[in-house]
DNA sequence: GAGTTTGAAACT
DNA sequence: CAGTTTCAAACTC
């Protein structure tokens, strides 16, 4: 429709935001949101993919959400969550202030503490939720029926709480979108369907009734998710208490029923063709629920950096304190649990798997992932999005780095044969892309296979083999990635799960009331600007510096004891190795010419790539935005913003690596890689992390426009970025939008250097 | 898969 | 802060 409808649904997302968040962000956020749609990789992408209907809605609502939800994945770090003062910050500590409103409805919440105590204390029941076992079994999902409007509120809330950055914003939305229309559509459809439409009610114009609701709904989400003005929780409140009442949403209902029956069925059908929709559509709505929860979880779980427990938690509160008048409060608690879980999971997984990162951090995270999170989700989320929509296109793309993803071709194509598991297998690649495979693995036979099978593919996921620290140490990579561990892990007496939630994120805050840094990213890309204050690491080629530096005495830094080495990084002043070799750069920083070139001979990568990794070069100048210029956490609000800039150009960086969910998305990100370290690193399973490391090593470069790494000036390891570029972001061409977004979310990510 | 090596993390 | 121990990944066979 037109440019009124457009401008409709602009003012819509500005409108639902706006009452919520009056800040300029949101506006900001907002206009990006169009612009973004409006990119011709956008159309591209939205023509690959059966969903195009539902993305132009989603898009402005999920930037609004996508802002939100790039601040509470920024927190994910608990440590980070001890800076207030970025916005990102605000929306963890709001939250926690509103708590006391909600509590004040409720009665059960006095405090921060006091929910936390709340959360701790059903924490087991959560956990127990999560698991996987159960998660099967569970009717959990059910509640969601009861309330439909809490679900969806809660899904929003949830989602962008959970949509890390490193989710790719637009391909998660869908997803989520279609599965909460799914799982609602029985009974909550005219909800669910209102919602979708919503956006797309530009289109239908039916909206009087429903444009209500939805408002309504979203203006609730929004005041859930917008905890962070203190001034808005009030007005949030009185909106809770009016989509609360009954008639009021009775009313919206049935007219969003009436209004949007036909989009849903045709959302239906779209989504069926999804694999999401597969899974879900198969059976009874509760199975599908079953499977969407399971998954959500899964994915869930796998996004959740440890923070999200909190933010879950603030969720779970809210809604059930807003939910109060309708049920009680126990059943609220649990069933706005559940709600929020389905939902969310829905929205996590979907932005999740569309995601990375969370990460991990991202580390993990970071890349942590390893960036598995960030940008393994990113990728994860493409593969969802470019598998769904068309196999064909991605191994068109695919073919040209054939000869170092034929395995992964190969692997994709069978993936791609049913598409009842496809759709399955889909969401678990992706989690397993992600390395948050978690218990939705573990529900599925299926999963496992594809686990097992991934699990040696997917490096980037993390495992442990923890024996003796419970993983509860950061000798746990998973741990210490902030992320769950998972079924690939063979560790025992694991106390890094859902279900010991409290304990981690107890044991994280201790680690890091010791050191703060302790789940930052290892290697921080110092200087995302050449000109890092006074280091010497100028020359290196990486700004990208080991945030402690190695200690290596007998690996000469050549080899994957030495963090530095393995984080793709060269060693700088901060480390005390001895003979250090270390190929992306020595301690004197002499090195790294040769390293490279060293690289690039033994790459004896084909042409082939390198073409395709110029074209990744562009996501990685996008990514760069994802680089925080601090240091990038696993999940940061700028991978989030990275997730909606990728998903344009993801479609050209999906191909190569979209068959393989791990892989194919790491190779994706080698390719960005300039050194050629692919070569390096591509065997080497942590992959992810490196992938961060080198990704915002190389935005620097890349922003400032040369592309050697030899240019790479040495950054000092010490060196840690002070204040993110970005100016440089602003000034990248063309992406506006992201920028936009970064912009807001940079200013509001508290960066971790200049604190620690 | 078992055993060794290595260096980070944790502890003193 | 330095030294030692513990730990788990990386590596080798």
């Amino acid at each position: 429709m037109g440019e009124e409808s457009e401008r409709e649904s602009e003012s819509e997302a500005c409108g639902r935001g706006g009452p919520v968040m009056d800040t300029p962000v949101r506006n900001q956020i907002a206009a990006p949101g169009s612009q973004f749609e409006e990119s011709p990789v956008f159309n591209y992408i939205n023509s690959l993919s059966p969903i195009k209907t539902v993305k132009p809605t989603r898009i402005s609502q999920t930037f609004n959400s996508y802002s939100f939800a790039s601040l509470p994945s920024i927190f994910t770090s608990p440590h980070v969550s001890s800076l207030k003062e970025s916005g990102c910050l605000r929306r963890h500590h709001l939250s926690d202030p509103l708590k006391p409103e909600f509590s004040s409805d409720n009665g059960n919440k006095v405090g921060v503490t006091g929910v936390v105590a709340d959360v701790l204390h059903n924490s087991d029941e959560q956990t127990e939720n999560f698991d996987p076992g159960s998660c099967i079994g569970e009717s959990s999902v059910e509640p969601t029926y009861e309330c439909p409007e809490l679900a969806i509120e809660v899904s929003r809330t949830l989602s962008y709480d959970c949509g890390s950055p490193e989710c790719s914003a637009t391909p998660c939305h869908r997803i989520e979108t279609k599965c909460v229309s799914e799982l609602e559509v029985p009974e909550a459809m005219f909800l669910g369907s209102g919602v979708h439409l919503e956006g797309i009610s530009n289109t239908e114009q039916n909206k009087e009734g429903e444009g209500r609701d939805w408002e309504s709904l979203i203006s609730d989400a929004a005041g859930l998710l917008s905890f962070d003005s203190p001034n808005d929780t009030e007005a949030s409140k009185g909106r809770f208490q009016e989509s609360l009442d009954p008639g009021t949403r009775k009313s919206s209902l049935q007219v969003g029923k009436e209004g949007h029956l036909k989009d849903l069925e045709a959302t239906r059908d779209i989504l069926a063709s999804t694999s999401i929709n597969t899974c879900v559509a198969a059976s009874s709505q509760q199975q599908d629920n079953e499977h969407v929860s399971n998954l959500h979880r899964g994915i869930r779980r796998r996004c959740l950096v440890f923070e999200m427990a909190g933010a879950y938690r603030k969720h779970l509160d809210d809604s059930s304190s807003s939910g109060s008048s309708i049920l009680s409060q126990s059943e609220v608690n649990n069933e706005s649990r559940d709600k929020q879980m389905v939902p969310i999971r829905t929205g996590n997984g979907s932005s999740r798997c569309v995601l990375p990162g969370i990460g991990l951090h991202l580390n993990a995270l970071a890349t942590t992932s390893k960036n598995c999170t960030i940008s393994n989700n990113l990728a994860s989320g493409r593969q969802l999005i470019t598998e769904s929509s068309s196999a064909a296109p991605l191994h068109s793309l695919t073919t040209g780095q054939e000869s170092l993803n034929k395995s992964l071709t190969v692997t994709s194509a069978e993936r791609h044969v049913g598409p009842a598991e496809n759709g399955i297998q889909n969401i678990e690649d992706a989690s397993l892309a992600s390395g948050y495979i978690e218990e939705f693995s573990q529900s599925s036979p299926k999963k496992k296979r594809r686990r097992l099978e991934n699990a040696g593919e997917s490096e980037g996921c993390k495992r442990c083999n923890c024996k003796k620290s419970k993983c509860l140490k950061l000798y746990c990579e998973c741990f210490a990635a902030g992320v769950y561990c998972v079924e690939p892990c063979t560790c025992q007496e694991c106390f890094n799960k859902p279900a010991h939630e409290d304990i981690v994120l107890a044991t994280r805050k201790q680690i890091e009331s010791r050191y703060p840094l302790a789940f930052a990213p290892k290697v921080i890309r110092s200087s995302d600007s050449v000109p890092e204050i006074g280091d010497e690491s100028s020359k290196t080629p990486a700004s990208a510096r080991h945030k402690r530096g190695c200690n290596c005495k007998k690996s000469g830094c050549l080899k994957k004891y030495c963090e530095c080495f393995q984080g793709g990084v060269g060693c700088s002043i901060n480390c005390r190795c001895e003979g250090c070799k270390n190929a992306f750069g020595r301690k004197d920083g002499s090195t790294f010419i040769v390293a490279e070139t060293e690289l690039e001979e033994e790459e004896t990568e084909t042409s082939e790539k390198s073409v395709i990794n110029k074209s990744l070069r562009k996501n990685v100048i996008q990514n760069s935005i994802e680089q925080n210029p601090d240091s990038a956490l696993p999940a940061t609000p700028l991978r989030s913003v990275r997730a909606l800039v990728h998903l344009p150009f993801s479609s050209k960086s999906k191909p190569p690596r979209s068959s393989l969910l791990s892989i194919g998305s790491s190779s994706g990100f080698y390719g960005v890689q300039k050194f050629g370290k692919q070569n390096f690193l591509q065997p080497q399973p942590k992959f992810e992390k490196r992938i961060q490391d080198v990704q915002e090593d190389e935005m620097p470069e890349i922003l400032q426009g040369d592309s050697s790494p030899i240019s790479g000036v040495k950054s000092s390891p010490n060196s840690k970025r002070v204040s993110p570029p970005h100016t440089d972001f602003g000034s990248s061409p063309g992406r506006r939008s992201s920028r936009k977004l970064i912009l807001q979310s940079i200013p509001s990510f508290p960066s971790l250097t200049p604190k620690h």
